[in-house]
RNA sequence: GGGGGUGUAGCUCAGUUGGUUAGAGCGCCGGCCUGUCACGCCGGAGGCCGCGGGUUCGAGUCCCGUCACUCCCGCCA
């Protein structure tokens, strides 16, 4: 028998009835009648039901067959009759009479059921990945991620994009995340580095007179995992572009990435989520840290926190007005409705802010007419008045104080502010809401060591160029350095770059590099800048965030095929593995024992 | 590096105040069943209670340590 198929197990109709067709699979469910065996074969397409009794000498061939063994049958295609049709899947007016079978192969008793969608412990779904992505969700969700990767590339295309590729194997760049390092054989005792992100390289394509560049780029960051951080490697949408402004960029990307979300916003759902039409809000880095609390908010939260210092300036309530006078702040963070909650509610959250670290949540409650609650009775009428004025609550409301020095303060309002918005259902979920946040400042203050230092990427342009690093206190310095978020989740950083080597060793210089520091660092990029660099930028939106969010999935290894464990071991191939001593010796790299051991 | 959660049959889980032989569902094996589609019914096998130590007459249960998976902080230009 030819083991290749004429249908997939997703093709038959009624209108094939009566022919006879091939099909293989993998054994999805049996139902087994003892002299009536109804076996569902299982493709990568669909299922199809197939049947024997016992009138065939291949029953027990069939019969024997255990979950998830691959069978080819052929047989004559029947319709069903009306009261056995499934309505719930395509093939389910018909059904295949097996006339031939073979088994493929066979499969062992499954540490997971393929047929299930219960919810199995990450070791297991890792260890058995291959029968993990036989299961529904996990197929849908990787044929999800290679549909949005072709979309993504078809939608560059048509903008004008060109897909580039750059190397893997690269230099380690002293800034960023650990590298990954790989050892090279022709120069023992040198290394090669896996890119953090195709960076340098992308900018050098700039340089070298190409423009428009994009690549569906592999990264590879040595740093510690989260739910939507993969440890090792992930991928980005990586683009650049010369001779264009901020404004540029943004009206570059923004219909590409909004054109994918809405060609995919209803996967898995009832009805699509609505996707936020270009051009996409534009928040200033410090209003965000205001109002949200976070430079990546989640603006599906109505909730907008509000300063409210000099509410308690001089006020009765001497804790915040001690640390007003001390240069601290308060930060209001509106509970609307939630004097209808029972006290529980608010000792919760009070517990919940001690968890964070915080002495505590005041708050104060509008009902009746009065305001209750711990701090109500230090604030007079017209301080309560203000307080009002400032939240925008009134009678049924409550408010939360986070007081601290202006970061911590924002943090804590921006975390409460998610968890009250969520507590009292708020949050309206199903829409994907994009913002750009703007404006970062080129420098920050180190509070441990007082200096100066890049708060983000230092190869972005100050705004003002030479002249602001020259004459504007330091700290006062914005970049052309922005992020895109998506209902709360950086999708990507991006910047217009520093093209001028003359502005970028002035900027190096104001965070304590001397020139000759910087001209070895990063030779490659400078020694290209001198030889006439366009103005250019980009960013980098991550594939897999994208993915997640579209598939409406708490974590990447979700839409990840192969994913790593946290502590970034591959447990189906067994990476990171040890290798043989004469492995080592041709790379001339000897193993060292950790301290306090005696193991060579 | 630090904090939290979880770990009991192949898998998902229950297991009371520390007390007799550690249970259920699914899967697996056997029997019955010719129209099911999570087929049904009957029976059976299957356990280093993650691992190591301790407390106790007695530990799945309490204590200490450790390992694995996971969430978070640090880290991620």
């Amino acid at each position: 028998m030819h083991p290749f198929r004429t249908h997939t197990c997703n093709d038959l109709r009624t209108e094939h009835a009566g022919e006879t067709v091939r099909l293989s699979g993998w054994v999805h469910r049996k139902r087994d009648h003892g002299h009536l065996l109804f076996l569902d074969l299982r493709d990568h397409f669909g299922v199809t039901q197939v049947v024997i009794d016992t009138s065939s000498p291949l029953f027990e061939t069939a019969e024997t067959a255990r979950l998830e063994s691959v069978l080819t049958v052929s047989g004559k295609v029947v319709l069903r009759s009306d009261d056995t049709i499934n309505p719930r899947i395509p093939t389910g007016e018909v059904e295949v009479q097996i006339a031939e079978i073979a088994v493929e192969s066979t499969a062992d008793q499954l540490p997971l059921q393929v047929n299930s969608d219960e919810d199995y412990g990450e070791e297991i779904r890792l260890r058995y990945r291959f029968l993990d992505l036989r299961r529904d969700k996990m197929h849908r969700n990787i044929m999800l991620r290679s549909q949005v990767i072709t979309s993504i590339r078809r939608r560059m295309t048509e903008a004008g994009f060109t897909e580039f590729q750059t190397p893997i194997l690269t230099a380690s760049s002293p800034e960023g995340a650990r590298d990954y390092l790989v050892p090279s054989r022709i120069h023992p005792g040198r290394f090669y580095a896996l890119p953090q992100a195709p960076q340098q390289f992308k900018q050098l394509l700039m340089v070298a007179g190409f423009d428009r560049y994009f690549q569906i780029a592999p990264c590879f960051r040595d740093e510690d995992a989260r739910a939507d951080r993969s440890p090792g490697e992930f991928y980005q949408l990586d683009f650049e572009m010369s001779f264009v402004t901020q404004d540029d960029v943004f009206a570059s990307i923004e219909p590409v990435l909004a054109g994918v979300f809405e060609e995919y916003a209803g996967f898995n759902k009832e009805t699509p989520w609505r996707v936020s039409p270009a051009p996409f809000r534009r928040i200033p880095y410090a209003e965000a840290m205001l109002r949200y609390g976070s430079d990546k908010p989640d603006l599906r939260n109505p909730l907008e926190i509000a300063d409210v210092s000099e509410v308690f300036r001089g006020s009765d309530f001497k804790i915040f007005a001690k640390g007003v006078e001390a240069g601290k702040v308060v930060r209001a963070v509106p509970a609307p409705g939630a004097a209808a909650q029972p006290r529980s509610w608010f000792d919760k959250l009070n517990d919940w802010a001690r968890q964070q670290g915080a002495p505590g949540l005041g708050y104060v409650v509008f009902e009746d007419g009065a305001a209750k609650g711990p701090i109500a009775k230090f604030l007079d009428a017209a301080r309560l008045d203000r307080l009002k004025q400032e939240t925008g609550l009134g009678d049924g409301d409550a408010v939360f104080f986070a007081s601290d020095k202006p970061n911590d303060a924002a943090l804590l309002a921006g975390a409460a502010r998610t968890r009250i918005g969520e507590d009292l259902g708020l949050v309206d979920e199903g829409q994907f809401l994009f913002c750009w946040i703007v404006d970062y400042p080129m420098y920050e203050l180190d509070e441990k060591t007082g200096k100066i230092e890049f708060s983000h990427n230092p190869f972005s342009m100050p705004q003002g160029g030479l002249k602001a690093l020259q004459t504007q206190d330091p700290l006062s310095i914005k970049a052309f350095q922005y992020d895109i978020v998506c209902n709360g989740v950086e999708l990507s950083s991006g910047a217009i770059r520093n093209h001028r080597p003359d502005i970028m060793l002035k900027a190096f210089e104001i965070a304590g590099y001397s020139a000759e520091e910087v001209e070895s660092q990063f030779s490659g990029m400078l020694h290209a800048l001198r030889y006439g660099a366009p103005p250019h930028g980009g960013a980098a939106p991550g594939i897999d965030r994208i993915v997640m969010l579209l598939a409406n999935e708490p974590n990447l290894r979700e839409v990840v095929a192969f994913p790593m464990t946290q502590r970034a071991e591959d447990l189906m191939m067994g990476a990171p593995a040890e290798v043989s001593p004469a492995h080592l010796r041709e790379l001339q790299l000897r193993l060292v024992a950790p301290p306090g051991t005696s193991k060579g």
